[in-house]
DNA sequence: TGCGAAACTGGCCGGGTGGCCAGGACTTCC
DNA sequence: GGAAGTCCTGGCCACCCGGCCAGTTTCGCA
């Protein structure tokens, strides 16, 4: 019977304020049938909280890199992009540029993974 | 100063697996310090869990693999996570072609987009 | 009316990417 | 002891990507 008789509950942490992570680890730390996970490790559920102050930043996006920015997450490819909303090949990579600028990313999948992470798409 | 020298931490539930939210709410309703959210209230962070029925597909992916797909998901290019994980460039391609394969996906960024959708990585 | 922002298009080019071929070394399981 | 799986490496090649240059049109705002 290697079963658990009481499954622990495992919560992983996804705190932007480190005194807020910190009360909440410690808190939680003692609470029995409850762990914290480890980094990377598969958890029952997350405890989100961010920092609004740390994202002062509704990236302004125009309505077209919305629309390439969403393609891309769809992992289509810059023909396809140009394909789906009638437009040129030059013109999306035009608007990916932008879209890696703004981002502050290196490649489309760096951008398709900030915008993610900042809420600005929904994956 | 107005200000409770131990200020509580609201805590708002968004779980959609009913029995886990029960015993949730049970462990932390008899914790110091910490208080769960009134439906609508601001709350300091919020505890999320998705219903794990929903991805039935744990996909089996290798160590390496799992090493490789963060990599890409940090938006590095191959030659970066070769340079990172220690191996060729040959190498890189191997596996972000099994990713590619097993996630089902026609690029890497769709890779990443799958991966972060399925659970697989955490952006 | 002029000016800037947004959207769109083109050519060019170095480097990155992905798919194909081939191979070898290692551990684990039957 | 052989088979299977994982990990690693190499070459080759068509294609894609991102950055550079240049230009046009359209729109709203001052």
């Amino acid at each position: 019977m290697s079963e658990d008789k009481t499954p622990q509950i495992v919560l992983a942490l996804e705190i932007d304020d480190p005194a807020l992570a910190d009360r909440l680890a410690a808190l939680l730390g003692n609470v029995a049938g409850l762990r914290l996970a480890a980094p990377g490790e598969q958890a029952s559920a997350t405890i989100v909280a961010r920092d609004p102050r740390a994202m002062p930043d509704d990236i302004a996006l125009t309505q077209r890199e919305l629309d390439v920015l969403a393609l891309m997450a769809e992992g289509a490819s810059n023909k396809m992009i140009a394909r789906r909303l009638g437009i040129s090949v030059h013109t999306v990579k035009f608007h990916v540029g932008s879209l890696l600028d703004k981002l502050d990313a290196t490649g489309r999948t760096d951008a398709v993974a900030h915008a993610a992470r900042r809420g600005v798409i929904e994956l």
